[in-house]
Formats: C-alpha cells, sequence, structure tokens
DNA sequence: CAGGACCATTAAATCCGTTTAATTACGTTA
DNA sequence: TAACGTAATTAAACGGATTTAATGGTCCTG
C-alpha cells in the first residue's frame, strides 16, 4: 500500500556495486560512462520502476522543464489553436507546460508569475493581463524568467510579442463589406483598453474614412467579448437609429451571438445584416449562415512564440523585444452580401 | 540583467543575524519564534524580493503543492465548467494545477502521469483516457499519487469516481420526448467504448423499451461528440428511412451542430425535428432555437472531486472507490415540440 | 541562590541528483 | 621496465529549505 521503499539512486548504485554518480551519467546517456554499464544500469531503473526525482535535480541543475503559459481564458476558443501549437511544440522538445487564466485580473496574473519563479520555470509564454504593470515583467525577469508576450503587449516591457496584424485585418473585413456596398458599417465588442482593442478599432476606422464614409461613435458598441454579450448587443444594434446594415465584430463568437440574436428578432443574418468574424474558429464554418471572417493565424503565432522561448531557453538567440506579426486572411462565406435595399 | 545574486533563506538570515531556521519558520509563521522577529523577517524578506523556492522545500517534505488534472481536452467545453470548478476550489486552498490533454490517448496520458510523479505531485484529478490500463492507475497510487476520477472511470481501478447520472439523465431527455408525442427518436453521438457512452445509450433504450417503442439500431449514429461531426451527423439522419422525429443528442454540440445541418437542409429544428441536447453550455440558451438540453451538474462535480481530493491529502478521509453521482435536470426550451403531424 | 519552567534560537542532519576533480586500471610506447 | 596516455569510475561538495534535538537565556519560585 503505502510507497514502498522510496527507490533512488543510491537505491540502483548499490544492487549494482557501482556509485551513484555512474548511474546519474549512465541514465542521462553520459559519454562517460561505459556502454555495457549503460545498459546494465538503464535495465535494472526499469525493472524495478524507478521515477526520476526532478525536483532533486532542478535544485542541483536550476532547471525545471518548466514553461508557464497564462492567458485570459484557457476555455475560450480563440485561444484553443494558439494554445495546440505551444502544446504540441513544447510537447515535441519535452517540456512540461503550466497553464493558467489570469481571467484579466493583474493579481491572479502576479500569483501564478510568483508561483512559476517558486518552481524555478525556464520561461513564460504569456498574453498579459489588462493593465498590467510593467513592473510586474521586471520583476520576473529579474528573477531570470524569460517572457514571450502573444495577442498582447504591455507598454513599457521589453519582451517580443507574436500576433496577427490586427489593424490589417480589420481592415480586410471593413474593406470587403465596402466593397459589397455597405455605407453604413457598425463594430460591435472589443475596447480602448487593450492594444488590440485600439488596432482593431483604427483598422475598421481608417478603412471607412479611406472609402469616405461616416464613423459616429454611437455605431461603436464597445464591451462584447463573448458569445452571450454578442446576443445581448443585438438589441442595442437593432434599436440604432439610422441603423448600419452591416456589422464588423470583434471576433466570430461575437458575430455568432450578434447573429443568432438577429435571427431571434425576425431578420435574417447574412440578408437584412451583413456581419464579420474574427479568428475564423472551428465553427465559424458551422455556423448558420457560415461565417464570413478573418483568420488571425493563431496556429503560426503560437509555433513561433513556443519556438522563440525554447531558443532563448537554450541560449541560442536573445530574445530583443520585437514585433512579430502574422499576416491575416479573409475567409469569405454567406454571413455576408449586398446591402439589401430598403 | 543577469539574476543578481540569488536571494535564498540564508541571506536574510545573515543580514539579520538570525539562522536559517529562523528565518523558515519565521516566514512560516511558526509559533516558535517571536512574533517582533517573525515581523522583521518578514518585512526584510519582502524588501528585498525573496523569492520562495519550491523544489528546495519540496525535496525536503515530499509535498509540493502541485496538483495534476487532466482530462480528454481542456478546450472542449464540457469540461470547461468542471475545470473552472475545480480551479475555484484549488485556487482557494493555495495549490498549483498542472493541467493536460491526453486527447484519448493512453501514451500521452502516461507520460503526463510519469511527469507529475517526478514532481511529486500531490494527487491527481482526471477524467481518464478510453482503454485506460488499470495498470496505469495503479503505478500512480504505488508511487503516493491519490486519483480522484470525473466523468469517466476505470474498470479494475479502486478509485472514486464523480459524475452526472447518465442513465438517468439521458432517460429525461427521452422521456420528455416521447410525453410530447414522438416515437420515432433517434440517438446520435457517443460511442459504447467508454462507460458514459455505455451508460446514456442504456439510458435512451430503457426509456425507449418502458413507453414500448421500438430502438432499431440504425437510429443510433455512433460517433459524434463535436460540432463539427454533429453538422456532419445530420446527412445521414435526415437520409434515414422511415425517418425519426426527434433526436436525443450526446451533448449540447453535437446537438447545436445537427441543428444546424439541419436548418442547412431547409428544415427547421425545434418545429420539424425536435432535438435535445446534454450539459447545458452556456451556449445552450443562446442556440437558434434554444435548446432544450440535460445539466449535468458539471459545477458540483468538479467542486465535490476537487474537495474530496483535498480532504484526502490532508489525511481527513481515506478514499475509497465509491460512485458519487450528480443528480441531472432537464431544462425545457424551444428546439423541443410536439411532432408536426406529417 | 539553586533549581525549575519557559521561551526563543540554532546546529546539524536530511531530502536526492549533478558535477568536477581525482583516482584507478589498463594498455601503449620508448 | 619506466613513463605516459586513455578510459571508466567515484568521492565529495553542492543546491536551498525543513526539522528536531539541543542550547542559552530569562524569569520565577521556594
Amino acid at each position: 500500500m503505502r510507497p514502498v521503499q522510496k527507490i533512488k539512486l543510491s537505491t540502483i548504485g548499490e544492487a549494482l556495486g557501482v556509485s551513484t554518480a555512474t548511474v546519474s551519467l549512465a541514465l542521462r546517456d553520459s559519454p562517460l560512462v561505459a556502454e555495457a554499464t549503460r545498459q546494465r544500469v538503464k535495465a535494472y531503473a526499469r525493472a524495478i520502476g524507478y521515477i526520476y526525482n526532478r525536483r532533486a535535480a532542478s535544485l542541483r541543475t536550476s532547471k525545471s522543464d518548466i514553461i508557464g503559459v497564462v492567458v485570459h481564458d484557457i476555455m475560450n476558443p480563440f485561444y484553443a489553436e494558439i494554445l495546440r501549437a505551444i502544446e504540441t511544440e513544447l510537447d515535441r522538445s519535452g517540456q512540461t507546460f503550466l497553464l493558467s487564466n489570469h481571467y484579466d485580473s493583474v493579481d491572479k496574473q502576479r500569483i501564478f508569475l510568483e508561483t512559476l519563479m517558486q518552481l524555478g520555470a525556464d520561461g513564460v509564454i504569456m498574453s498579459p493581463a489588462i493593465d498590467t504593470p510593467p513592473a510586474d515583467i521586471e520583476l520576473g525577469i529579474r528573477n531570470g524568467l524569460p517572457f514571450v508576450f502573444i495577442a498582447r503587449s504591455v507598454d513599457g516591457a521589453d519582451v517580443p510579442v507574436f500576433r496577427g496584424d490586427d489593424a490589417f485585418g480589420i481592415g480586410l473585413a471593413t474593406n470587403h463589406l465596402i466593397a459589397l456596398g455597405h455605407t453604413r458599417i457598425a463594430m460591435i465588442g472589443g475596447s480602448d483598453k487593450t492594444s488590440t482593442g485600439r488596432d482593431r478599432y483604427r483598422g475598421y476606422r481608417d478603412a471607412m474614412r479611406k472609402a469616405g464614409l461616416e464613423v459616429p461613435p454611437e455605431w461603436r458598441i464597445q464591451g462584447p467579448r463573448t458569445k452571450a454579450s454578442g446576443f445581448e448587443a443585438a438589441g442595442q444594434f437593432l434599436a440604432l437609429r439610422d441603423r448600419p446594415t452591416a456589422v464588423v465584430c470583434w471576433n466570430d463568437l461575437v458575430a455568432i451571438g450578434l447573429m443568432n440574436g438577429i435571427a431571434r428578432a425576425g431578420l435574417t443574418p447574412g440578408v437584412d445584416i451583413s456581419v464579420t468574424g474574427y479568428d475564423d474558429l472551428e465553427e465559424a464554418s458551422i455556423a448558420t449562415p457560415a461565417l464570413t471572417t478573418v483568420w488571425n493565424g493563431q496556429r503560426d503565432v503560437g509555433r513561433d512564440a513556443a519556438r522563440a522561448l525554447l531558443d532563448r531557453i537554450e541560449g541560442k538567440k536573445s530574445l530583443k523585444g520585437t514585433l512579430h506579426l502574422v499576416r491575416p486572411e479573409l475567409h469569405i462565406r454567406q454571413s455576408t452580401s449586398k446591402p439589401s435595399e430598403e
């Protein structure tokens, strides 16, 4: 029942008549030990079910093979592809990754970073919480924690960022609607509190202005980021005087929620009101109508961010606070069409 | 740049003229040290930015405050509520939790369990991968890793399980459709490979039989668990000869995908075909039509499982391999109605 | 003032791999 | 045969916190 007698290197050493040094080196394939010895040690270790004690090793080497990953909400499908790409990359290199949500709470994020430092994590990939103080990041860096940001950045922190080109991407969606003939186009979701929020709004506004279209402030409904809030925003949108005929949504979730809300009100999304999403989640193509949306390169962002961090950890490259932009693509489906003339 | 001089207990001790023992005791609020000393130590530690070294502590105490959580796919919204409940409970008790997907790969699960043992994790909450060999669990238990299962169990492993009462829950949905007057009811999704799959099918079949209704094998479409596969299953379902007028779906995702597929084919879900889901995800109430579904007590499952494990770790209770069932509830919305007579 | 009771503090052992300088063993060369 | 080179192995220090038995000091009590 009780974990019998803890098996450690010395257990193996004693049984085989060699020192723990030899056992340690053999298990890690050091060229210092003879081939025959290595085999004997490994075979015996496997036979008795030896479990490597990482904490002991890590205490000595001050490497932990732990990498922290923090995002707003790991269950949010926006991060799903990014996380999966990160997971693939880290698995390949044998790292353990510690995932956490911060739900945009700076405190929760701070606690997590503290935990990572306590565990001696080798690095962090994060999408920082809104209003993260640069000092929180610097504290980590001072304690030997290399950072890589995804999706968002922190003003004043010299950390590389991997993300899609938001202004450009939203521009694609907006221009697509303009090309279809829409002149009254609203934007729903996001907020000025994040750099992403500002970038996307800028992309929308610039595209509108370039086409000589108006951008009244009440056509921007800030806030929604989820399906539920997109659904709720439908009412507010439909009540706008001089109602726009098209909507650029913050993301696919908001777009899908909004379309459901529009349908619930008896209108047909994609016909009466054109809607674009952002991210191109798996469900965008399944939605009814299938959603016209902007693919944000999530997979590339995750993979590149993970590789950059691993390179940095292995000392290959030093990470400078550079911006790595992935170029988004417009995926046209059925939720957008020519304005149905009133 | 470089992490200056590592700050450790002795750094503090030397600065304050006390031993590391005193510092250690003080930081952990031991009654052995004088109040004044405690304050002095804590203040100084905070001032110079001391970071507690968990690996060193854990090496000595063989407690790690790490708890592993493994499910099929953490991004799957089915687990979202469960995970959130677990997170809430573990946060409260200051545990760090290590999350992982196994994607139903026994190998990936084994690697994760091995990692947990190497890190000296205090316990594991898991929804075991399909076909998990009991030996994998026993190995963990022998190495001092207490287990708690959620949602699924492993035959031959003596581990407590927390889950909804699946047979009963599916019975609620099936009986609801029968009460509305449906006589031809299909079941889409899930498989016989998991205990949950067998339980739900049994619940459906028993309800049908009890009402004297037929259950032809082709009315069961095994497999789908996701929105995309539910969407695809629509074609297969609509092509059934003597087509059923209602469908009991494996979960909300399948139901929503199916409804989208039905809508795409020109039929109106909730009117032409009644559909029930399972889980009552947030989006069930947002879907169009709003989904009639069975709430599976996810929050309770997560909370209870986490508490049970924590109790076990603190030595309060021994975990027996008991089954803890949460009673599901039927939430009726617009996706079900009387059969529209042909 | 001796003896006892407390209280706060500490010395030192411990947890378990890793690493480097040193040692041993054996074969080669002059 | 002495001197040297090479390969394999190991002794021992080390990483940083925890813990227990022991120590030193203060204050009472009789």
